[in-house]
DNA sequence: ACTATAGGCAAGTGACAACTTGCATATCAA
DNA sequence: TTGATATGCAAGTTGTCACTTGCCTATAGT
């Protein structure tokens, strides 16, 4: 189990869920090739997998199986944890 | 330069802006005891200085010295960067 | 000046995370 | 079944982060 902010503090995994949000229900392959073409980043599949599962660990990718084929979809749900734990106000000390 | 993400993926650093959070302005001193009273934690002055440090250089700290103290203040500005990223809608897919 | 208080700097250590490499499994097509 | 596609597992390496330890600076009080 993965939290949340851990998961976060990575660029590429930030990489991802931008992908996934711009396209969601993409394949393993897929993003390996999206985040090469658009981002020049050259990782491995493995790596994009590692990457993948630290996201679904954390709920903030969830997967469908058909056939060989693996689709990830992006769950923003768990972002709640972060935006609930500190109410954004201004200063007003001094 | 800290970014927000990797500032946030340290469960004592958010337990400091729980801190700050609910009573800004408190010194290092202050800070470290209400951490080892509140939350048990049992680390160094040094620990939470740099702890600190990490949480100032990526703006979710802002500091005032006056005389041998220093007062630290939340600032929730940069976590807009998070919660701006991803717009946050649910899945549709399907 | 002396002492205590509040904080800073820097090197060293241990643990973990990101990434690679190599091999294995499962599905589809011929 | 043979081969190609899509993904999974696991060990090894390298780098980085959190933490400690030891010493140093600066301010305030007496």
């Amino acid at each position: 189990m993965v939290d949340v902010f851990r998961a976060l503090d990575d660029e590429t995994r930030r990489l991802v869920l931008d992908e996934l949000s711009a396209r969601d229900g993409q394949t393993l392959f897929e993003i390996c090739s999206v985040l090469t073409m658009r981002h020049g980043l050259s990782l491995t599949r493995q790596a994009i997998s590692q990457h993948l599962g630290v996201l679904e660990s954390a709920g903030l990718v969830v997967t469908e199986r058909r056939g060989r084929s693996k689709f990830h979809y992006f769950n923003p749900e768990p972002l709640a944890e972060i935006t609930g734990r500190w109410p954004t106000r201004k200063r007003t000390e001094q």
